[in-house]
RNA sequence: GCGAAAGUGGCGGAAUGGUAGACGCGCUGGCCUUAGGAGCCAGUGGGGCAACCCGUGAGAGUUCGAGUCUCUCCUUUCGCACCA
């Protein structure tokens, strides 16, 4: 062994060795307990970031853990590798996207690679190769078959200048992000999957993910919406029937049907067919109808806008009162959702109230309070004039609670085929054709004379052309004759291939069942899924709390509906890593801009105490200004390479620290101080091992022994203690409670036990080796490369990879004195040695007995005394 | 606006209702070294000579005992956002 840690040499010997052995390759064994460890797949940009470092270092220690555990241990790797980065990087470089793509594959499974994960890479998977997206484009059709996805007209970002359709990160303030036009809304048809067929149940299973966060589980139902209310019918009145030349209701839902009575005017929304057909004979209308598709389509500035709006001079009639109501268009009502029309109580809804006010429609209050705040709705608005109450001026039905009234009003208009109960769902369906070229072909051919058909299966998979160069104005794919121009399946004819591709949202949603088998290819599927499935543990970013795991759940279930997999739920424990920060440094520069410096060309100042007070440039020794803490970013100059880290450090310190530095579902700050430290631990680590090993070898500890002559002295006894209680709380913390930054803290408290002991002498060299074999043990998981070398240097001869995770002693752990802490009104006063199992009569008189303790008790009488056994007596006097 | 989480030393962070600040960083002093951005030792919440006192965003409450539980408020972060 030698006396320094080179991190280089050790980390290869030990990758080399796992790559010699398949260390990591899994097989199915019906014979043993399984562990699928996932961690979601990256996106192949070019490089890994820390995040990737975060999330892949947290699997990675959970699965070297289970398989210490004795778990038959899955944990692959793949690449979500379809995208527009490639199109823009395609763009910019006249690369094709597939070379582009390929090539940051294999930077970055080096990477990997160099990081010591264990993965098992036979089951590599890349969502662009035809082996893998053969199968979104079979299950897509199996879905077309059963009605699961379906064609309809979606509206689409269209940049007028480039004739090109816009992904939403592509729209920037309303405009192009090439051209800089203002980008115009189209309809186009497109494919949408049925995912609000599975909304109730997706929403109900979320109960039964007791694994899952809470706030994932709360922001997946929020997604979903459930609310339950009544959709009503108002009848046209004549001047729309008139209009229209038919017989018909406007239909709205509202969760307050029991403010009926109360409703002064319909809202619809411009996009609503009722409003055009308003509009063919008003300029005026036809002008803010047009105004409103004008304006931004970002939800959240729409939440912000004014309520605005238009009369359309048209009525409808009241469904129990009969009288008219007159439609205007609002700029607030969202045509996805209930129809696109709601009824306007301005007395007991906010918006309402405000549009009201604003065109001044008459407001009727129709709910008392119930416990008496109001009876008549004011002139400004107050959060009570929304709740439930007692139903006042409302027919029949005055005098009702809200909640019956609901049930009374939903009852009467049933009988007049008026208004039903039912449920509204925020969600909506899936919508998948995406006009982009890098991604998976949609299979289907459009035919002259047959419409619409699908690819036959033995067709499958229908190939991207990976060599074209997208220029940024339309799909490239439409322009290639050989992949457009086709024969029908059907006839036989000439027809034209689908150039649309799916929402890379697709691919991600089930690579994690395709990883079982990904050499499979005479069907998605097969038994080897059932085995490994459920995902035992997902780990990823919270970036993706909504879309992608939805997306999962759905994708899941439609392939349980298909019988290929008797599963719902894909992943069973879910782990969101927080995100990783680093400082933030800047000059202004003479023209007000700022220039971000990155903090590894930065010195921070500290004063005498430690605090920071600001920090110098290193390349022109001029101060800089701390612009706080933020995620690692390109625009702020603030980002880590990992490469960079292992390259100085090696993989062992930067895994450390990751884990070290903050439990993993907090956000992480970066400082190079703090990997220093974890470099500087690891140093010890391995000083101590070497230092112990080079001493004459002395026999192992033999437990049987303990009792008698060779029984370790009084220290030996406490450094055996502390080693099993590391291995105990090291154990908890990995398996139970995820803080792997305390598990750490733990070994590294142990090891500096290690180092007081070894100083002093006072240690049999076999409870030391005890104690130095338990830190090796247990860091493994998380430094693999130096406990490789350093278990071998404790003198085994097989690899730490194949050792079990060790229980603790018993018999180690026992002791024979205890702290007893000896609280006085609550406030500590002193610590006494007492036997285990003292009782409380013999803690009582010790406690009196100590001087501290009768200076706070002297002459006042003690009226009770609290003893919790082996810890703690408060006396109260 | 709605929902969720979180406020602890100079910093990251520890504390099944029972010793607040583990562990690490930074800082201070010392040792060693030709030298060190290496290593080792000691110290490091505030006040006080000390005995002690005060300290977990603010305020109340429950309790023998509250960083932890309950309520009100303040602040921050995140998510959703005109969802009828």
């Amino acid at each position: 062994m030698q006396e320094r840690y080179e991190a280089g040499v050790v980390e290869r010997a030990a990758q080399d060795y796992w790559d010699a052995q398949g260390s990591f390759e899994a097989r199915e064994d019906p014979n043993r307990a399984k562990y699928y460890c996932l961690s979601m797949f990256p996106y192949p940009s070019g490089r890994l970031h820390m995040g990737h470092v975060r999330n892949y270092t947290i699997g990675d220690v959970l699965a070297r853990f289970m398989r210490m555990q004795g778990l038959n241990v899955l944990q692959p790797m793949g690449w979500d590798a379809f995208g527009l980065p490639a199109e823009n990087a395609a763009i910019a470089n006249g690369v094709p996207p597939a070379t582009w793509t390929r090539e940051n594959i294999a930077y970055m499974r080096r990477q990997l690679r160099s990081l010591g994960f264990a993965i098992d890479w036979t089951r590599e998977l890349a969502t662009c190769d035809p082996s893998y997206y053969r199968w979104n484009q079979w299950l897509f059709l199996r879905m077309l078959e059963r009605g699961i996805a379906y064609k309809k007209t979606g509206v689409v970002n269209w940049d007028p200048v480039d004739q090109t359709v816009l992904a939403n990160e592509q729209v920037i303030d309303g405009r192009g992000w090439r051209t800089g036009a203002p980008v115009e809304k189209r309809e186009i048809p497109m494919y949408y999957l049925r995912i609000t067929d599975y909304a109730e149940e997706l929403l109900e299973a979320l109960d039964q993910l007791p694994g899952w966060p809470e706030r994932v589980r709360v922001m997946q139902a929020n997604w979903i919406g459930r609310s339950e209310g009544v959709e009503l019918a108002f009848p046209y009145a004549e001047d729309t029937r008139a209009l229209l030349g038919s017989e018909g209701t406007l239909n709205v839902f509202t969760t307050r049907a029991d403010t009926l009575y109360g409703v002064t005017f319909m809202a619809i929304s411009a996009e609503h067919p009722l409003a055009a057909a308003a509009a063919a004979g008003n300029s005026a209308l036809a002008a803010f109808v047009e105004q409103c598709r004008h304006g931004s389509t970002m939800e959240a500035d729409v939440a912000s806008a004014e309520k605005r709006g238009m009369a359309t001079g048209l009525h409808v009639r009241h469904p129990l009162s009969g009288q008219n109501v007159a439609i205007w268009v609002a700029n607030y009502v969202l045509m996805a959702y209930g129809g696109g029309a709601v009824m306007g109580v301005p007395a007991h809804d906010e918006r309402d109230f405000a549009f009201a006010q604003r065109y001044g429609i008459a407001i009727r209050t129709v709910v008392a309070s119930s416990h008496g705040a109001y009876e008549t709705v004011g002139s400004s608005w107050q959060p009570e004039y929304g709740e439930h109450g007692v139903l006042i001026d409302s027919g029949e039905f005055s005098g009702l609670r809200s909640s019956a009234a609901v049930d009374a009003i939903a009852a009467v208009l049933a009988g007049k085929g008026l208004g039903r109960k039912r449920v509204q769902w925020r969600l909506r369906d899936w919508g998948i054709s995406r006009q982009r070229y890098w991604g998976c072909p949609i299979p289907l051919i459009h035919c002259p004379r047959c419409g619409e058909v699908a690819v036959p299966d033995e067709q499958l998979p229908v190939v991207l052309p990976e060599h074209l160069v997208p220029d940024g104005s339309g799909n490239p794919l439409a322009r290639l004759s050989e992949f457009v121009n086709c024969e029908c399946p059907r006839c036989r004819g000439p027809a034209r291939r689908e150039t649309d591709t799916m929402d890379t949202f697709v691919d991600s949603s089930w690579y994690f069942l395709r990883y079982t088998c990904t050499d499979q290819d005479r069907a998605p599927l097969d038994e080897r899924a059932r085995y490994w499935l459920p995902v035992d543990q997902y780990i990823g970013g919270i970036e993706h709390a909504i879309l992608h795991l939805l997306y999962s759940r759905f994708w899941t279930r439609v392939v349980r509906d298909l019988q290929l997999l008797p599963l719902s739920e894909p992943f069973a424990n879910l782990l969101t890593q927080g995100m990783v920060l680093n400082q933030i440094y800047y000059r202004t520069l003479a023209d007000g801009r700022r220039q971000y410096l990155n903090p590894a060309d930065v010195e921070p100042q500290f004063d005498a105490s430690g605090a920071r007070v600001g920090a110098v440039s290193l390349k022109d020794d001029a101060p800089v200004e701390y612009g706080g803490l933020g995620t690692m970013s390109k625009s702020k100059n603030n980002g880590v390479d990992p490469q960079t880290l292992v390259e100085k450090y090696g993989a062992d310190t930067a895994r450390l620290f990751t884990m070290f530095a903050a439990p993993p579902e907090q956000s992480l700050e970066w400082s190079d101080e703090g990997v220093q430290g974890q470099y500087r631990f690891l140093r010890r680590l391995w000083k101590a091992v070497y230092d112990h090993v080079g001493e004459d070898n002395l026999p192992r500890l033999d437990l049987r022994s303990l009792a008698g002559e060779s029984a370790p002295s009084e220290a030996g006894r406490t450094l055996r203690r502390a080693a099993h209680q590391t291995l105990a709380k090291v154990t908890a913390d990995i398996s139970r409670r995820r803080t792997f930054n305390t598990a750490i803290a733990a070994v590294m408290e142990l090891l500096n036990a290690v180092g007081h002991y070894q100083e002093r002498g006072e240690v049999p060299h076999a409870v030391r080796h005890e104690a130095l074999e338990i830190a090796v043990l247990v860091l493994s998981p998380i430094v693999p490369h130096i406990c490789h070398s350093l278990w071998f240097a404790l003198g085994h001869t097989t690899a730490i990879i194949d050792e079990r995770w060790p229980e603790p002693d018993s018999q180690a752990l026992a002791q024979s004195l205890v702290e007893l802490v000896v609280q006085v009104n609550g406030k500590l006063r002193a610590r006494l040695q007492l036997p285990v199992g003292a009782a409380r009569e013999r803690a009582l008189d010790a406690a009196l007995a100590d001087p501290r303790v009768q200076r706070f008790v002297a002459g006042k009488a003690v009226r009770k005394a609290i003893h919790v056994p082996d810890k703690l007596l408060n006396l109260v006097v």
